[in-house]
RNA sequence: GGAGAGGUGGCUGAGUGGUCGAAAGCGGCUUCCUGCUAAGAAGUUAUACGGUCAAAAGCUGUAUCCAGGGUUCAAAUCCCUGCCUCUCCGCCA
C-alpha cells in the first residue's frame, strides 16, 4: 500500500500517475473516504475511552456497580453502531487503496501503448539470410525439437512439449543463464509456486492481474507466474539488517500464466504460451532511489550478457506510462530479434518498485539511524523459455537447415557445433 | 485423510474473566564500581496510530498476547472459524 500521507498530501502527484498508467480508481474517493475514516475513528477512540474508565471503576466493587455496568452497556451500543459503519468505510477504502500506483520516474515516457516505448540500445546485427528462412514451427518440426499435437490433445490451445534437442536445448540454454548469473554471487532460490492470495496481493500482481492467474479452487492457492512472487513474498514481515542488503536472488522455476485478454494472439509456436521456465533476478536494496538505479542496471546488464553469449541481437527499449505495472516505477524490456517476425519481440522485463512491494508485504531494513525502513525491490529476467527458442532457433538456422550453436553454450550441449537434419 | 497438543514481548516462559501491555529469567541499553577483558550493582528496555508541543523529550488516548468473528458491562483468559507449528496413525513421489 502506498503511504496515505503521502497520498494526502500530494494528491496530484497520484492523480497523474493514475491517468498515466490507466488505473481504474477515483482518487477523490478514496480522499473522502480516509477524512470519514478518521474522523470516525476519533469519535470511536473517545468512546472506548469512556468505557474503559467505566470499566475500572466496575472493578473496584463499587456500590453503583449496577447503574455503572447499565451506562457501559449503553456506551457499548453506541460503539458497536459506529465500529459497524467505520468497517464498512474502512473495507472500500482498503479496496481502494489497493489501486493506488507507484509514481513513474522521471524518464518514464507517456505513452498509451507499447508504440510509445522508446529504444534506448540496440547489441548485435540483423543479419537478413540470402535464403529462405523457416520459422522456429518449421525449424522444430524437421528437428523433432517440439511436440505440438499431443500436447493440446492433453493440454489445451497454446500447450507445447518439447522434445529430444528441443529440451536439451532449453535446459543448456537455462543453465548457462544460471552460472552467469550465480557468478555474481546471487543466491539460487527454488521458491513456493503454490501460493496464498497474500503473495499474489504483495507482490502486486493482484487485485489488477487476477484474471492472469491460475486459481485452485479447492485448495485457495494460486499458481505463480514468476518465480519472483515466491522468492519476495517468503520475506513478508522481515526486518533486514543494512549490512544483509542488497540482497541477490536468482530464482528458478516453472511459471504459468492464463493469458487472459491474449484470447487468439500469438496462439501458434512457442511465443504465448501457458507454462514455461524462466531464471528470474530478483534484488532487494536499501530505500535509496540511486542505489536502486544502479541495481537496475546491473540487472539489465546481466540479462544481455546472457543474449549476447548466445549470439542474439537485441535492443533494449524504455517502456512507457501505460506499459509499465501498477507497482513498477520504472521499467525496461529486452527485446530479441525474431526473423519470422521481423521485429524485436519482448524476452526480458527489468523492473524498478521502489517499496510498493516492501510496504504491501512489510518487508523492512534497519537503517544505520535504527529505524525501520521499507526496503526496495527490483526484478528482470535472467532467460525465459521456450520463447527465447524462437530467435534462438531463427537467428541461428542456416541454409541448410542446421542449427548453429554458439560457443558459450557448447559446454551444455556436450560439445555440440550444429544440429544437424 | 484420521486422532491429539500447542501458538504470549528480541528470546525462554508465567498468566483461565476486571487490579494485565502483561510476572520471572535471558538478551539489549545507560550509569556506577572494580580494575584487566570478564565479573558485580542500580536503573532502563514492545509496536502502530492519534492528541499535546515550534520540534524533540515528556505526558496522554486508542489498538495490539497468530488472524477474523462471537459471548460479556468487561477477554491474553470463555466459544466458533481460519492459518501456522509439533506428535501419532494412514496414504504417497
Amino acid at each position: 500500500m502506498i503511504n496515505i500521507e503521502k497520498i494526502r498530501n500530494e494528491p496530484e502527484l497520484f492523480k497523474k500517475a493514475i491517468t498515466d498508467k490507466k488505473v481504474p480508481l477515483e482518487l477523490d474517493r478514496l480522499l473522502e473516504l480516509d477524512r470519514l475514516c478518521r474522523d470516525l475513528i476519533g469519535q470511536i477512540e473517545l468512546l472506548r475511552q469512556q468505557r474503559n474508565h467505566i470499566s475500572e471503576i466496575i472493578a473496584d466493587e463499587p456500590d453503583n456497580r449496577n447503574e455503572l455496568i447499565d451506562k457501559s452497556r449503553i456506551l457499548g451500543k453506541e460503539l458497536a453502531n459506529k465500529e459497524s459503519k467505520f468497517q464498512n468505510l474502512e473495507t472500500e477504502f482498503k479496496k481502494l487503496m489497493a489501486l493506488v500506483p507507484s509514481l513513474p520516474l522521471i524518464g518514464v515516457p507517456k505513452g498509451d501503448t507499447d508504440k510509445d516505448n522508446v529504444e534506448i540500445s540496440r547489441w548485435g546485427s540483423v543479419i537478413q539470410k540470402d535464403f529462405r528462412i523457416k520459422d522456429h514451427l518449421e525449424l522444430a518440426l524437421i528437428h523433432g525439437l517440439a511436440d505440438f499435437e499431443g500436447a493440446r490433445n492433453i493440454a489445451g490451445s497454446r500447450a507445447y512439449a518439447l522434445t529430444g534437442n528441443g529440451a536439451l536445448l532449453e535446459l543448456a540454454i537455462l543453465r548457462l543463464a544460471l552460472d552467469k548469473i550465480l557468478a555474481k554471487a546471487f543466491t539460487l532460490i527454488s521458491p513456493p509456486l503454490l501460493v496464498k492470495e497474500i503473495a499474489m496481493f504483495g507482490t502486486g500482481y493482484f487485485p489488477l492481474g487476477e484474471d492472469n492467474a491460475y486459481e485452485l479452487q479447492k485448495d485457495k492457492f494460486y499458481l505463480t507466474g514468476t518465480s519472483e512472487v515466491g522468492i519476495v513474498s517468503i520475506h513478508m514481515n522481515k526486518v533486514f539488517e543494512a549490512n544483509d542488503l542488497p540482497k541477490r536472488y536468482v530464482g528458478i522455476s516453472p511459471c504459468f500464466r492464463r493469458e487472459a485478454g491474449a484470447a487468439g494472439r500469438d496462439t501458434k509456436g512457442l511465443y504465448r504460451v501457458h507454462q514455461f521456465q524462466k531464471i528470474e533476478q530478483v534484488v532487494f536494496c536499501t530505500n535509496n532511489d540511486e542505489i536502486a538505479r544502479v541495481e537496475h542496471t546491473a540487472l539489465l546488464k546481466n540479462a544481455e550478457e546472457i543474449l549476447q553469449a548466445l549470439e542474439l541481437p537485441y535492443r533494449v527499449v524504455v517502456m512507457c506510462t501505460a506499459e509499465i505495472g501498477l507497482g513498477q516505477v520504472y521499467k525496461n524490456d529486452i527485446e530479441t530479434w525474431m526473423p519470422s517476425r521481423q521485429d524485436y519481440c519482448e524476452t526480458h522485463s527489468c523492473s524498478s518498485f521502489h517499496n510498493f512491494q516492501s510496504r504491501r508485504l512489510n518487508i523492512r531494513y534497519r537503517n544505520e539511524k535504527g529505524e525501520k525502513a521499507y526496503i526496495y525491490t527490483l526484478n528482470n529476467t535472467a532467460i525465459a523459455s521456450p520463447r527465447i527458442l524462437i530467435p534462438f532457433l531463427e537467428n541461428h538456422q542456416n541454409a541448410d537447415g542446421s542449427i548453429y550453436i554458439p560457443k558459450a553454450l557448447r559446454p551444455y550441449l556436450n560439445g555440440l557445433e550444429v544440429i544437424r537434419l
